[in-house]
DNA sequence: TAACGACCGTTTTTT
DNA sequence: ACGGTCGTTA
């Protein structure tokens, strides 16, 4: 069996050096997933066992596939190997240990809603400001800490930290986190920070315990090794001590991660941590056109600080880029649309060979809009996960409480879900006993008459009976059983049943489908126990991919950029190249999230295979109002050469700058414009825009079905112009006006109110 | 305690 | 635009 022949020489040398510390520069679509794939294929041919092989992906997707395709070289001996994401693995692994630390074994996984939850009971009992101390920021703070490992002890010793908060107005950030520590902890949780903070407490603190697995992991292998954060960084480390035998793959153009605590030095640095270390580059890129990778290339070269490789492709020239303008995020979603019609027929190519790319969840709207006018199947991809589902979580929540009973965020979910006469007021209350008295929720539940009075005694000693009765129930029956019964008795099923609203349908049928799911898990083969327990421990870590009810249907994908990376298809469309939102507003602020930004856009050019479309539009609706849009630095950082503009985007007035910088003129001088002046209350439409021009006397709007190029116009507002350009058809002609005062400007000629001038 | 309406902030990306 | 949260009212 010679599978390594199907290498190039340096994918060979990389799959075939099995020991000590290997790193693989592996450029976009040099073969990555193929070489590791070979590469473990290659030690089991080794005789090295499967369950000493242990490979960390960042994403279910990506250790679903490579487990996929490692089964198809080497047969099923490859379910043995221990692959999956950080997170999973390391939950597995603190299912057998917890105690160790603490925790119960059948610990909760905290999702980022339960989090927040959490939080913001903390701070409205701290009686703390939620604006200043914004349940996002909040989280984020304690996130990047624990993903540093610092403890919230340490955090409040650590004067720096301590300076910064106060500075920032935000003196009891550190008792939040302490808080928020000893809540999860009461709680028996832990939230997706913690999966790898108590990994590295575990490992710490209990040196038997590491040298366990030390020994269990001969061969370490990290995927996507750029976007690791320093917890995963000293997990890796402390693993690999004793064998060395760690293979890292990642390309630092690819880290995009940095913004939840991914730290791109751990590729950068990998060579001082073990200076024997063999280093291959994988450069060629057999995915892409030279024209893509080419333009890819320049993307990249406005960065700084970077692996040096120099990625190409032997594949052929292929067609330019093409890039669209549009006058509104509804028609580039038709500009989309139809590019796609046309070049599904031209290429003969299933509609699952396009792939729309956005920088942002909401952007999707505008396109699926679009396509289902057109009839064009699609398939979308992340937004909010099933189990993130309102109905779900209830109802997990349900699950979650019978075995956990100090899961707090589970109880305040459900305690009064469907309603049972536990108000706000009476949660409070258990609230206020359990920290009164040192007890959890679930004790002060169960001993209810001894806190409350009366009526709210009975409610809540009721509930209380009731999980008691799931957890007898989950005892003695398989998941399915018990699923079922708890979704009865506790009136979930009931009471979205009588909903008979279309969203309450759809929740009725959300829950059908979960219990369909947990139906498949409790006749499963391949698991011996198979409880709700069991079942439970995995879905926090759950996404949507593993809820794909047919894979292969011929759909175009809609997903963001970041859901993208590792895939690649025939023709992308990359839309929403405009400033503020692709690059992100936010990442405006320094240099280090704008080349995050930047390698974004590396990401996204370089799933494309065959031909690459981008788009931007120069108006947008954006929290429900609409905003003028200014085209992407982006675009003007692509060689021109690789592109292929369908307008003119050029100055009339002789300037042959040849990029994106004349619409960028136009939006500045009137940003400029409308900020100059204090805005009026109500802003509604541009009509509302301060008047910069005083329109001449008897100004009245000509007939403008005749309007040629050339013509010089008078606009009420904008003031004198020339007539650029006309395009569009009948009742949607639209101008291209160069204004003297405005620079250019778009215009729909049935909507603007122009004098001809001559 | 529940139901209704006004208001607010949201849109970065994922485990 | 939209859903979640808060305050008012019954």
């Amino acid at each position: 069996m010679d599978f390594l022949a199907g290498l190039n020489p340096n994918q060979r040398a990389a799959a075939e050096q099995t020991e000590g510390p290997v790193m693989i520069v592996a450029g976009a679509g040099s073969g990555k997933t193929r070489v590791i794939t070979y590469r473990v294929a290659h030690l089991i041919q080794k005789r090295v066992d499967p369950f000493n092989i242990l490979v960390l992906t960042f994403t279910n997707k990506a250790a679903k596939e490579m487990r996929e395709r490692i089964i198809k070289v080497v047969g099923s001996e490859a379910k043995n190997i221990w692959m999956g994401t950080f997170h999973s693995i390391f939950a597995r692994i603190l299912r057998v240990e917890a105690e160790l630390i603490g925790y119960p074994k059948n610990f909760t996984i905290y999702d980022t809603d339960d989090t927040k939850s959490l939080l913001r009971s903390i701070l409205k009992e701290m009686n703390l400001d939620d604006k200043l101390y914004n349940v996002n920021h909040v989280y984020g703070r304690i996130s990047s800490a624990k993903n540093n490992l610092i403890s919230p002890q340490e955090y409040n010793k650590n004067e720096a930290l301590l300076a910064e908060d106060r500075e920032n107005g935000r003196p009891q950030m550190g008792q939040i986190y302490m808080t928020y520590a000893q809540r999860c902890y009461r709680a028996g949780a832990m939230d997706f920070d913690d999966l790898l903070f108590k990994t590295n407490v575990l490992l710490n603190k209990h040196p038997e315990v590491l040298h366990k697995y030390q020994h269990q992991f001969k061969y370490l292998m990290v995927d996507e090794y750029q976007d690791t954060n320093f917890s995963q960084y000293l997990i890796v480390k402390r693993l690999a001590a004793v064998s060395e035998n760690i293979c890292v793959v990642g390309d630092d153009a690819q880290s995009i991660y940095a913004f939840r605590g991914a730290n791109i030095q751990n590729i950068l640095n990998f060579q001082k941590d073990y200076p024997d270390v063999k280093i291959f580059k994988l450069e060629q890129n057999y995915r892409s056109t030279k024209t893509i990778v080419n333009a890819a290339n320049s993307i990249i070269a406005n960065n700084k600080n970077q692996l040096e490789k120099n990625v190409f492709s032997d594949n052929e020239e292929g067609d330019k880029i093409k890039v669209a303008r549009a006058f509104s995020d509804n028609e580039e979603g038709k500009i989309v649309a139809e590019a796609i019609i046309q070049e599904k027929t031209l290429k003969s190519l299933p509609y699952k060979g396009f792939a729309i790319l956005y920088r942002t969840n909401a952007q999707s709207r505008a396109m699926e809009e679009s396509l289902r006018k057109l009839n064009v199947p699609y398939k979308l991809y992340g937004g909010t996960s099933f189990y993130q589902r309102k109905e779900i979580k209830d109802l997990i929540s349900y699950f979650r409480l019978t075995y956990n009973p100090n899961d707090e965020e589970a109880l305040k979910r459900v305690i009064n879900y469907p309603r049972r006469g536990i108000g706000d007021t009476t949660v409070e209350k258990i609230i206020v006993a359990a920290d009164k008295n040192q007890y959890r929720l679930w004790d002060v539940v169960v001993n209810a008459h001894m806190f409350l009075d009366g009526r709210s005694a009975t409610s809540v000693g009721n509930f209380g009976t009731m999980i008691q009765s799931f957890q007898a129930v989950g005892n003695n029956s398989n998941a399915f059983d018990t699923a079922m019964h708890i979704a009865q008795h506790s009136g979930i099923l009931k009471d979205l049943y009588e909903d008979k609203s279309v969203e309450g349908l759809a929740r009725y049928e959300n829950i059908q489908e979960l219990l369909n799911g947990i139906k498949e898990f409790s006749e499963r083969e391949d698991i011996e126990q198979k409880t709700l327990d069991i079942f439970l421990q995995d879905v926090a870590l759950l996404t949507n991919d593993d809820n794909d009810k047919d894979p292969n249907a011929d759909t175009v994908s809609l997903m963001t950029i970041h859901a993208s990376k590792g895939l690649e298809f025939p023709v992308v469309f990359i839309v929403g190249l405009e400033e503020n939102l692709f690059p992100s507003q936010l990442s405006l602020n320094s240099r280090s999230e704008l080349e995050e930004e930047r390698r974004l856009f590396y990401v996204a050019v370089t799933r494309a295979e065959t031909k690459l479309h981008l788009s931007y539009a120069t108006s947008r609706y954006r929290w429900g109002t609409l905003n003028n849009c200014e085209p992407s630095r982006f675009l003007d950082e692509l060689n021109p050469s690789y592109l292929d503009l369908d307008f003119n985007p050029r100055n009339t007035n002789g300037a042959s700058d040849g990029g994106f910088k004349s619409d960028r003129v136009a939006w500045q001088a009137k940003e400029k414009d409308t900020f100059s002046k204090p805005k009026p209350k109500v802003v509604k439409t541009t009509s509302i825009l301060p008047k910069a021009h005083v329109p001449s006397e008897g100004f009245a709007p000509s007939d403008t079905n005749n309007l040629q190029v050339g013509m010089e116009v008078e606009h009420e507002r904008f003031g004198f112009g020339k007539v650029v350009n006309l395009e569009g058809n009948k009742p949607d002609i639209k101008a291209t006006i160069f204004f003297k005062e405005l620079g250019q400007k778009q215009l729909l000629l049935k909507f603007a109110k122009l004098r001809i001038v001559q």
